[in-house]
DNA sequence: TTTGTCTGGACAAAACTAGGACAAAATTGT
DNA sequence: ACAATTTTGTCCTAGTTTTGTCCAGACAAA
């Protein structure tokens, strides 16, 4: 029924000149040209003046196909599919592609990962030095397009988790203000936490609870672990910085969460990092795995594996674990 | 979904000369009035001596126009269409924006609720209610619900100020959970960040710093100002909670700010606020207005009548002593 | 007087169209 | 594995339409 309302409620008789066409669907002007006179992709309607207005439906196939595309489709293949026929081809794809492991990382392609790489480091720069110029609007600018060039995952691996120690480190060798810092962490903080509105909840996702514990004031790399997981088809329950360790315990119970998740990085040798812990843990159903990672869980390595706390050494490491345990849970619960 | 003002509280009577619509909405003189001649998309009033007068909704409706025209539409399919019907197209276009980069398909649930005036007492109750059951997504849904029902200045003054203040007030009784408040926190963080990004940015904007003084850890309310004077064309340069007063000078000095705005929470008895208010105005260029609210403001009324800073009473004073100041500026720049 | 706005028209830049060329990337054949 | 072939994205030219800016002369406001 959801499909019936969803097609019906493309406008056949809408007309978009062909620049919105591009904007919406993330083709260029030429392309969309090419792609009607060599395919026949889409058909639109003229103007009196022979300009090209497309509809929604056309928009909507355009799209699809440009996500065929990116899955390793050919145009040849797609082009002539009716919009149902594409959906299906989209979403078997979507399927398979979904968690790129760490075997697949060693597997790449050489000439792969040195152009990612200068590429990443460039992006970085190009931020580094709008928030240097408290040019606001730039540096906004950035943090989206660099989105667009990769998965979500792999986008906070590269990009934002290397411009936040960057940041961090010239704020501390004085190449950057306070007020720098402050500005950038600041907008990090609005766009890392837009990025878990893309995502969709069907009300069935297994929760997991992200937070920092007492003491601990910077929230950005739980909020980058909240962005990750809910890729993944978890729900965060996200807290923010600084929560005592018995309210993580509460919210875990409340919220029927499977997991807990908490960011560790300045001050790394706080006491209370300790205390809070070995509380959590003790405190916690020993069902409910609790991860850490962050600068900081390098000082606590000992303590860590005492209390058997998880410390997945990459953010790809604590997605695998997630969904092994997901998985792991699933089978239980139908068996 | 972008409403930023509501037909209702939008001033329908003529006054404004076509050189401040130009100011406000970052077209040229000659194309508000191109337009007009070929396209009929305003149709002002006229003076006695037939200059032609503006109204505030003349002056939204340029403003949306050339939201449409970025986003690719033609003059010609947006001329004709009233206010309500630009604001749909304005944000059905934004929702595409950035494009997707993964490859899932997602279905938005389609529009929902009849837009029913209902009172805003039972609006925060159903938020409280949402926060206390953890339901985040509830939470969510009805923030951007709310949203829709009334202009975001009177929305941030009649819902979110009071629900924040609901929440702190429940948190101390016991009748929340620190839990609950830090998640219904970071949520409206990340609710009222996101509210800056719908104003569009047309390069000319007079700026304004935001942010709390050191010791001042709660940052909402300053957020919550940000997301204000964006509606009135001001470009805030928002720093987040904690800077230090020369932090803020130089911040000020670098962005080329034409004023400062400071956000007094919790604790209200700290004394570093008055230190840090003395050096702020002292080391500040004296023709640069410094403006404090917040729920601690009461405490320090004597010293901030002593230094001169100014304190409006309520949002709107703040909104109005700002668009006077900015009005101001503009003609002596212009003299 | 000086500055700003008015009308109407002229002009130039930007965007779109059609057709085709070209090179990089992907696929196929040997 | 290598070369030939096909596929595909980008770019170019030249003609048209759309859109932004500018100008001139008259009048109004400061």
């Amino acid at each position: 029924m959801a499909t019936l309302e969803t097609i019906s409620s493309i406008d056949t008789a809408a007309r978009h000149p062909i620049r919105l066409v591009a904007n919406r669907t993330g083709l260029t002007v030429d392309l969309i040209r090419a792609w009607e006179k060599r395919y026949h992709v889409v058909d639109p309607a003229r103007s009196d003046t022979k300009r090209r207005l497309y509809s929604d439906y056309d928009i909507e196939r355009l799209r699809l196909i440009r996500i065929a595309k990116q899955n390793g489709r050919r145009l040849v293949d797609v082009a002539p599919l009716t919009l149902e026929e594409l959906r299906d081809v989209v979403s078997e794809d979507s399927r398979y592609d979904s968690v790129p492991d760490n075997q697949a990382e060693v597997y790449r392609p050489s000439w792969t990962s040195p152009l990612e790489a200068t590429d990443a480091q460039d992006d970085i720069d190009a931020m580094l030095f709008a928030v240097q110029t408290m040019d606001q609007h730039r540096f906004d600018q950035l943090l989206q397009e660099g989105l667009v060039k990769q998965s979500l995952p792999s986008y906070l691996e590269t990009v934002i988790g290397p411009l936040l120690r960057e940041i961090g480190e010239s704020t501390r060798l004085g190449k950057l203000r306070i007020a720098h810092e402050h500005m950038a962490t600041a907008h990090l903080r609005t766009f890392i936490g837009a990025l878990r509105f893309r995502e969709t909840y069907t009300g069935g996702e297994p929760k997991i609870v992200i937070t920092t514990p007492t003491g601990q004031l910077h929230e950005l790399g739980a909020l980058m672990i909240a962005a990750l997981v809910s890729v993944d088809g978890w729900l965060p329950v996200y807290l923010g910085p600084n929560t005592p360790a018995d309210e993580i315990v509460a919210c875990t119970n409340q919220s029927g969460a499977r997991a807990v998740s908490l960011s560790l990085t300045y001050p790394a040798d706080d006491p209370r990092i300790a205390t809070e812990l070995t509380r959590l843990r003790s405190q916690l159903d020993g069902k409910i795995p609790v991860f850490v990672g962050g600068a900081a869980t390098a000082h606590h390595q000992e303590l860590i594996s005492r209390l058997g706390l998880e410390s997945p050494p990459t953010l790809n490491g604590l997605r695998h674990s997630l969904n092994a345990l997901r998985d792991r849970q699933f089978k239980e619960q139908t068996a």
